[in-house]
DNA sequence: GAGTATTAGTTAGCAAAGCTAACTATATTT
DNA sequence: AAATATAGTTAGCTTTGCTAACTAATACTC
């Protein structure tokens, strides 16, 4: 006991493992759907919003959003108002997608949570607590 | 609310971040660091052990260790028994290193923790989550 | 005890995911 | 109008990860 984020990285791993055996049909890396799921829920959305909301930097964001592109899970479109703006949205394809490993992750989720028997409040507050935890180290940041 | 496993991940990229900067003036990265940490707390240990440990497969164990190696943090010594094995441990060097990264680490913790204001309760509990999933994740892969 | 299977560590080679520095082209501010 | 800031891009690098395939030593099996 003691170490909290010690536990926290030490999960990190495994966890990735799991997820990336979720992927793999379908040909995708974790930090690939990591932003897919960004730009899903944040639609339409620019690369620089992505980047600053996954806290990696934009030539990073730039790699993946390319793959993405490429894959047709995602499309960019030219702003009117900004040139220099290109707004990103899941295409019809990428949506199915995003709907199905979404689900799955859903289900491996519940599958990992039942068998180690959490009380949904004590799972609640855990939560909340990563939460914060984001909020805090990312308002250090734009200080 | 609702999705445990994301709020995990949104959390890590800016945890890396701060860690990298808590890092940086000891010349080492995140993985090589927890890898560090790893031998600290299992010396004398093995190659394949701190690979299986870290959930990480043995050429980017190899690589890690060597690095430590070379880096004069880390030694390795043949086995008598089995000639196959070199037992890892800490130099004398690496072992105060390692000393003054986990207490800066924790004073980061502690900072972190105290401005979220989070009761021990709740953050023990929390951290028995994250303990309890790595364990059914690793269960689960040792099948 | 010879032969087979397993294990520890190594090597080569590849790709993803990250970074910094520096650039262009627009917008914004002064 | 000039200076500054911002969105996106490009080049080039490192770390961290992987698989496949190998050597040498140990353990198992008949």
């Amino acid at each position: 006991m003691k170490n909290f984020l010690y536990s926290y990285t030490n999960l990190y791993r495994p966890y990735i493992h799991h997820i990336n055996e979720i992927l793999e049909p379908f040909d995708l890396y974790a930090a690939q759907y990591k932003v897919l799921h960004d730009i899903a829920y944040n639609q339409p959305t620019t690369l620089v919003q992505v980047s600053k909301r996954s806290f990696i930097e934009k030539p990073t964001a730039r790699k993946i959003i390319k793959k993405l592109i490429e894959r047709e899970l995602i499309q960019a479109v030219n702003s009117k108002e900004d040139k220099r703006e290109k707004f990103l949205t899941l295409t019809e394809q990428g949506q199915n997608q995003f709907d199905e490993i979404h689900h799955r992750i859903g289900v491996f989720q519940e599958k990992c949570l039942q068998a180690i028997g959490v009380k949904e409040a004590e799972l609640n507050k855990a939560q909340e607590i990563l939460e914060n935890l984001r909020s805090y180290l990312i308002e250090e940041e734009t200080e």
